[in-house]
DNA sequence: GCAAGGTC
């Protein structure tokens, strides 16, 4: 009697990239009800259990979704505090019925197989979607093996290891994963209605109706963009002095600036300045010249690609994703969703530079690295050990793509190539004056070899004009000294990669869903988007200014001993986010109840990540961190709706009449 | 009419 086995993974390209390693060319057979997803057949001969009979088939994400029991889910029905017990169940549709033919499909192909082998990527929400394939496989055919498969990319050679060793799936991760969920649920939709159905009378006639909604990623987002604009408008901008010294050498102009930056003192800046003066010379107390370098880029994460699509493409992050997924699916670059910046050595990077080498735009530079001019690319710190780096798998010629899709891909191919290849290469002059007893210094910067900058137009390094020689020791007149002054300006208001990297460094989301998580307060009318710079845009275009913070000389040598670290690149089109006067409300609402965790802060979500490491690690359970979680956030809610006038009144004082806010 | 997480 023949084995069989069904292999299941999280999405249709897992398994037919498997089942083609496995099986050769594996026969696809579609599945009712569902188009894009298929069964694979083959047989294999697995050193654990011997030749068998395959099927290779995938769930497209989660299957089931929580929620609460139906007669709890009409707004009236309950008063929103009892949502922090009210019994929950698992539901096998939720917005879709393709859930219900993907979880059909696997009682199908579960009757006929006597192992189950999982193949969801490696990572903890694939742990537990991993779970609810067995629930479902294990319902229909309670009799069959469960094991699960180690991979962490889709390279012949790793994923035939994989299936020659299968492990048990980690229920621990799979706890954790589940906490989660409930905690979401519950939280979310116990404060959402709480605060919608007290709120709700009090907004303008128009929104009447407008859901105002509470979610443990969205009001952290949320957060970031009321407290930078708070800072903006609590900003006020100090006068500060500074000294400069000119001089020409060469007939080359040579500027010095002050090594203290510039001082808050205007008197104590008069005294220096007149000392300077008095002395006349100026002493050369040291050169350097030494060689620099700009580092080519990490390979490519989610997260940067969104940083990277928002400030330079002129794009939304949510658009930057749809894109890069419309790509993914018609197979043109690799899965965009990965924490990802190693690539695996075993990967076959040239094999993929060949294939950009018919590009008009950057072919050339793909040939250079054909011959000879490829480096391993540099190493980033994180690997989720599910995906790799994103990278261009095929070609596609732009007249193939719509305009974001011919962007996007652009900015994927070009990052790819920039990391096989070089880091720039530079040598930086420094020279530093001694005048009336202060320090000024000047710095220049020649490029020498602009490698991987001549694919990457995103990073920009340029020579400086070239310095004068000058020798230790060295007197001279300087030919102008000036004092002048300036103002410290007001940071900018929030845009968006920023906010994206707030979310990443605080763990609000994850890669794959930031971008909704800003999506969703925009929605909700509790921040707008605009272009910055644009009209009444007042800190942004101060920020310009540039002179901020205390005295600092200017930044030198460290990593890639760049001048131009955050200078360049044309910022077409980077929207800035502003609190509506009801997103202010909110915040300050909360931060007014007073309690010691107000719910805007992103910490509450750290912890959450903490509490969720520890079930993975066994230092805690499901249980614990479920009930203690709700009993935190309920004394929140219970104080909430006892002081629900400071909420009001934050809402009165912005909303109802936000010319007195 | 609620969340956040997968993915198509």
């Amino acid at each position: 009697m023949v084995n069989r086995i069904l292999c299941v993974a999280e999405k249709p390209s897992i398994a037919k990239a498997v089942a083609n390693h496995l099986g050769g060319q594996a026969r696809a057979e579609n599945v009712r009800g569902i188009q894009w997803v298929k069964n694979y057949k083959f047989d294999y001969g697995f050193q654990a259990w011997g030749q068998a009979s395959v099927t290779f088939t995938s769930v497209a994400g989660h299957i089931q979704n929580l929620d609460f029991h139906t007669r709890y889910r009409k707004w009236t029905a309950c008063q929103p505090a009892e949502l922090f017990e009210a019994p929950t169940q698992i539901y096998l549709a939720n917005m879709y019925q393709d859930k219900k033919a993907i979880a059909s499909n696997i009682e199908q192909q579960a009757r006929y197989a006597s192992i189950l082998f999982i193949w969801t990527d490696c990572d903890r929400e694939g742990e537990h979607i991993g779970s609810e394939v067995r629930e479902i496989a294990l319902k229909a055919n309670p009799n069959m093996q469960v094991w699960r498969a180690r991979f962490s990319n889709i390279e012949r050679a790793h994923i035939i290891q994989a299936a020659g060793a299968p492990i048990r799936l980690d229920d621990a991760q799979v706890n954790a994963v589940s906490a989660r969920i409930e905690l979401d649920l519950r939280l979310g939709a116990a404060f959402t209605r709480m605060q919608t159905l007290a709120l709700q009378g009090m907004l303008p006639q128009q929104d009447a109706k407008k859901v105002i909604s509470y979610g443990s990623c969205q009001f952290p987002t949320l957060g970031f963009v009321v407290d930078r604009y708070l800072r903006v408008r609590n900003f006020v901008p100090e006068q500060f002095w500074y000294i400069k010294v000119a001089h020409e050498k060469d007939g080359i102009n040579v500027k010095f600036t002050w090594k203290r930056g510039h001082l808050f003192d205007r008197m104590a800046v008069v005294i220096i300045f007149e000392r300077c003066l008095l002395s006349k010379l100026a002493k050369v107390t040291k050169t350097t010249k030494k060689p620099t370098k700009k580092w080519r880029p990490l390979p490519l994460t989610t997260v940067e690609l969104q940083k990277m699509g928002s400030r330079f493409l002129n794009m939304t992050s949510q658009e930057v994703m749809t894109t890069a997924e419309a790509l993914y699916t018609k197979g043109w670059i690799s899965y965009p969703r990965t924490e990802t910046d190693q690539f695996d050595r075993g990967m076959d990077l040239r094999k993929l530079i060949e294939r950009q080498q018919q590009d008009g735009r950057w072919g050339q530079f793909a040939q250079g690295l054909m011959n000879g001019s490829f480096n391993q690319p540099r190493n980033g710190s994180n690997n989720d050990k599910a995906h790799p780096p994103i990278h261009p798998v095929n070609y596609v010629a732009p007249t193939a793509l719509n305009d974001s899709e011919r962007k996007v891909y652009e900015f994927v191919v070009r990052r790819f190539l920039a990391c096989c290849s070089e880091d720039a290469v530079g040598e930086a002059t420094d020279v530093e004056i001694e005048y009336g007893g202060e320090s000024f210094a000047t710095h220049g910067l020649t490029v020498i070899a602009r490698n991987y900058l001549d694919v990457y137009p995103y990073d920009k390094w340029e020579s400086s004009q070239s310095l004068p020689r000058f020798s230790v020791g060295e007197t001279f007149e300087p030919k102008e000294v000036n004092m002048d002054d300036g103002e410290t300006s007001a940071p900018g208001y929030l845009t968006e990669p920023e906010l994206i990297a707030l979310m990443d460094a605080n763990g609000i989301g994850t890669d794959a869903t930031m971008a909704e998580h800003i999506a969703k307060i925009k929605e909700r009318e509790y921040v707008i988007a605009r272009p910055k710079g644009g009209a009444g845009s007042r800190a942004a275009t101060a920020e310009r200014g540039g002179a901020r913070g205390r005295g600092r000389g200017r930044g030198r040598g460290g990593r890639g001993g760049a001048a131009a670290q955050n200078g360049g690149g044309a910022a077409g089109g980077m929207q800035e986010f502003i609190p509506t006067t009801l997103g202010i409300a909110l915040i300050e609402g909360y931060n007014n109840v007073g309690f010691e965790t107000s719910l805007s802060k992103p910490f509450l979500r750290k912890e959450m990540e903490v509490q969720m490491k520890d079930i993975c690690e066994g230092r805690s359970t499901r249980n614990d961190v479920v009930q203690s979680n709700l009993e935190k956030y309920r004394s929140v809610f219970v104080r909430t709706t006892q002081q629900i006038n400071v909420l009001k009144a934050a809402v009165r004082k912005y909303v109802v009449q936000p010319n007195q806010g």
